[in-house]
DNA sequence: CAGAGTTTTAGACAAAGTCTATTTGTCCAC
DNA sequence: GTGGACAAATAGACTTTGTCTAAAACTCTG
């Protein structure tokens, strides 16, 4: 019943990169070619202080809390960079905001409505045997599963 | 290995409604509780001629191609209130807008992160064996799954 | 066919994100 | 250290998607 697997959506295997200490979290930039740059440090340690999911709203809110250290223009060219290097990940839950995940290693969300509260789901908390087939000339970019939820009408 | 499936994810049991012909688009709205003025059943028509998924823009534009017929405001609010009472569903796939899906079966998404392109999956195509626990006081309110692929760089 | 309620509309407004031209910072050679 | 080439940051204009408002146009029922 259940389909060969013709291919594998893991796709993330740069997750080793992540286990930033105050310290040297500059080195480890620029080990991936990213200069660090004060903004560019500042948003990364609030980014991965720990795993969670930040709108570039939020994170510009929070790196400016104390005077001001970085434009919005700097925020998405940031967080562009960090995703294009694989340090976040994108999450598009809410038609309003996208989300960056610090989180990169396989794993799958919660999204409740009613509260906009976004939750991880362990990669292995969520089984999937069957795969479709591939379109024509394509491959694999990452895979998706949002489970929406809602509060409980507890009347 | 796999879990007991503590509750599940199908949700859209109105699919019937949705063989619309010509003639009685009218009749089936009102049948929601929709009133089907002009602009709404233009809107429908285009929707339902068959399964696919369009922005708010592509259908202000259909609509509105052989002279006005709806505003932009009456696009939202229309497609707003069809998803609301289930004849459309909304898929959250790009940053940019939201697409409208006339097909309401349960069925998940390739997105073509290159051409932009979203496609179908039927839900018989991915099997989800195992399945995360809900967090407290929440109740499941859909899952969707997005395959994201690229095209093959055929060099 | 009146009038109450519903729907549509133009255009102002809002939020998220991009772009541009300029300034500032970084890095390396000397 | 200093000059200069290149990279990065910035303010603010701009774009896109979508929402809101208040007035006008419809629809429906009595
Ligand atoms: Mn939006
Ligand atoms: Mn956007
Ligand atoms: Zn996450
Ligand atoms: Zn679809």
């Amino acid at each position: 019943m259940s389909k060969t697997l013709l291919y594998t959506w893991r796709m993330n295997e740069q997750n080793h990169i992540k286990i930033f200490t105050e310290r040297d979290i500059g080195e480890q930039l620029r080990e991936l070619g990213i200069t660090p740059t004060q903004q560019r440090v500042q948003i990364a340690e609030i980014l991965f202080a720990r795993p969670q999911h930040l709108s570039a709203d939020q994170i510009l809110a929070v790196v400016n809390s104390n005077g001001p250290i970085a434009s919005k223009a700097t925020i998405y060219n940031t967080l562009g960079l960090f995703a294009r290097k694989g340090l976040v990940r994108e999450v598009i839950v809410d038609p309003n905001k996208v989300f960056y995940d610090s989180n990169t290693s396989e794993h799958h969300h919660f999204y409740n409505l009613d509260t906009g509260d976004l939750t991880d789901i362990v990669a292995q908390d969520v089984m999937i045997t069957s795969l479709p087939e591939l379109p024509g000339n394509t491959q694999p970019a990452g895979i998706d599963i949002i489970f929406r939820i809602r509060e409980n009408d507890s009347e």
